[in-house]
DNA sequence: AAAAAAAAGTTAGCTAGCTAATTATAATAT
DNA sequence: ATATTATAATTAGCTAGCTAACTTTTTTTT
């Protein structure tokens, strides 16, 4: 068996047209490929900090800055400073990010219904289950083992 | 429910865990994260085109351009062009380049190992058959749809 | 109160991915 | 035979991700 043809590889193969998928239902909004979970993050809960932001989407602070200068560009979010705090950049979706974080959600959904049509629920929950345990068996998996 | 709990979301942090994992095994071999699936094919199969390759890997030759410059450089393969066909470049295994591959293979297994400790074998079959129908759903859906 | 440590962001410099435009070679059509 | 078209690879310029080093502000120690 080819190393190339194995699950991980496989799911890899998933999750790109997943996204290029999503990223041509929106191409008309400002929004660059990997900002999607950005905005949906705002969308559900504006005046994040930009600690919690990258923690939320599991990305480094460094690279947060630098989306997050992109999209104050292009004019869908702004940040202010946190009054209490002064070390904390809080961040806010401006009425254009609203909009766009609309269009993203809608085009989520009209993606994940496509990616996993023909599934029974109890096989989305069993997908689920499988990929936690898999989450679970290489976070707690640590190099001294 | 929030956005980012959604499966495809859990499937990006499982595969990010998992190149981490990869990354960390071989991280006395001059290999760089998006190198490992290169090797392995190449190890499979000498002598590929770049076309080949790219195609193979699901990347753009542009992208593989780049990256084999940089692997050439550091002594993991090396190029020719074909004699039949001077348009197309082969890449070769050097030898250093074989025994990276051969880290890359061993520590692919462990981390996939690792990854899908507890699983019975008609599981990951049964994974096997859910991510082959979601990129069938994906790859079938043109955007006349 | 002053010094040390910790935390939040930023900057610089790298790899990996993309698209669009360019060059060189090969195949096809006229 | 020549002109056109197609293919392989490269280059340039972008976004996204990382680490390491740095600045500023807050918190902890002493």
């Amino acid at each position: 068996m080819r190393s190339e043809s194995n699950l991980t590889h496989l799911m890899r193969h998933v999750l790109k047209n997943h996204r290029s998928h999503v990223d041509r239902l929106i191409r008309d909004y400002d929004v660059y490929p990997g900002q999607p979970p950005l905005l949906l993050r705002l969308s559900d809960t504006d005046g994040l900090s930009q600690r919690e932001l990258a923690d939320s989407k599991g990305v480094k602070p460094a690279t947060l800055t630098v989306m997050l200068q992109r999209m104050e560009k292009t004019g869908l979010i702004r940040r202010a400073a946190d009054e209490k705090d002064q070390r904390v950049t809080r961040v806010y979706l401006t009425e254009k990010g609203r909009g766009a974080s609309e269009a993203v959600k809608q085009a989520m959904e009209e993606v994940e219904a496509r990616c996993f049509e023909g599934f029974l629920p109890e096989e989305k929950l069993l997908l689920r289950r499988f990929l936690l345990q898999m989450k679970d068996n290489l976070t707690t998996w640590t190099p001294e083992d």
